[in-house]
DNA sequence: GTCTATAGGTGGATAGAC
DNA sequence: GTCTATCCACCTATAGAC
């Protein structure tokens, strides 16, 4: 992260070494997150994570000075461009919107279509290893002592704010207080389908194909529509 | 779970003790639940859990048989009345219809009430220890090695079957396949909202109570509702 | 940057006295 | 049923040679 000499840029010169990007870093990372996925967090040791990739159980040290630090080095390399590209997204819909709101089931499909390539990928092994990634996320944010939990909640930080702002221009009639809420009900609903949604396929006993990612993400904007768009309840305090 | 003989039943005469309960099996359970509140189940050891019963390393050992069987027990202790509760105010509401299909505001109220009824404790550190309990659910669901994910599917298994019927007799022109993913959704906005509802108070900057949990509840069954009842949406395959 | 060796600690489990 | 003492596997982290 503070790496701005970059002392490696130097040594791989060779064209097919720069192809195929083994640096170690990297390497650990991708072992760090194939292992996290397969035995969760706490379970992966170093020793296993550097046996995956090849490497030597210090490297971790070297590379990245604890076992926490390279825990959240493999979230904050998934979220962030993620992040950043709903933000991206929705910044795209504003401009072309002007001074009108953006329509709210824009507004839903910029939040989660990032999400959804990650599972739409074509190769099935990346498929699986972006539901993976989501449970893992899903897992990290309600583990409260883990060391995951803060960096996901603040990569999530602005995408938060900049939705909540286009989701009340988009339903003005709608009280702030319900607004919230139901915010907070479609995370739920979306970090759950990202990270199980092949129970879907067990639960209907093949009937519903958790692969089927495009035919899954527009019943999952719809649902989350219907419940935003619908009428505010009397609360009795 | 099969203790049938119950040696201990001798034991105890004294009314005062009776009352009490302080039975170690139970006082164990207390504090692992306790302490996975507070720390992980992980990361929670049975030393540390077994000086917070006040008891002996080994007891754990002794009742349990191991680490593993004392986390099943745990979740199996909290799971069982909850669910048995969600069907069975679902059969007197089925009994009361009679011939009718129950209304589906009252299939979603049986379904998330039980669980409501926790958060709601008139005593804050109880009401606490159900919100953790929450999270330490959805946390074993969403690690495929941990050792309560197994029980916590299996104690939820009657209860998804029982309450997708009703719904499917409550929406008869919903597809069967809307029907699943529909429910799917309903379940990660419910699981989310229990677990983690104390996140709208500080998103909303204290605007929501997560402390009115009447309130949370009505506006929760009154989204999955009206996402339920929405317009299936065309997919195209 | 990589590797070996090892320090220093904690974990679950169990044998056997009481 | 309870408790002590102990086994042994495994972990993260680091020092220091190359």
């Amino acid at each position: 992260m503070a790496d701005l000499t970059t002392p490696e840029a130097q040594i791989s010169e060779d064209p097919a070494e720069a192809g195929i990007r083994s640096e170690t870093r990297e390497v650990l990372l991708d072992a760090a997150e194939r292992l996290f996925a397969r035995v969760g967090i706490e379970r992966a040791s170093l020793r296993a994570i550097t046996r995956e990739a090849g490497a030597n159980l210090a490297s971790v040290h070297y590379h990245f000075g604890s076992k926490d630090a390279l825990i959240q080095a493999v979230f904050a390399r998934r979220l962030g461009p993620i992040n950043r590209e709903r933000v991206e997204l929705l910044t795209r819909l504003q401009e072309e919107a002007g001074s009108e709101a953006v329509p709210l089931h824009d507004i839903l499909f910029a939040f989660v279509e990032p999400v959804m390539r990650m599972l739409r990928h074509r190769d099935p092994a990346e498929a699986r290893a972006a539901h993976e990634l989501a449970r893992l996320v899903v897992q990290a944010l309600n583990d409260p002592e883990g060391p995951a939990r803060e960096i996901v909640l603040r990569e999530f930080h602005e995408v938060k704010e900049r939705f909540l702002a286009a989701l009340a221009r988009a339903l003005p009639d709608l009280p702030r207080e319900d607004l919230f809420w139901r915010f907070h009900f479609m995370v739920g609903a979306m970090a759950h389908t990202a990270s199980s949604s092949y129970m879907v396929a067990q639960l209907s006993d093949g009937l519903c194909d958790a692969c089927d990612v495009d035919g899954m993400t527009e019943r999952l904007v719809a649902f989350v529509a219907a419940g935003l768009q619908g009428p505010s309840v009397e609360v009795r305090r």
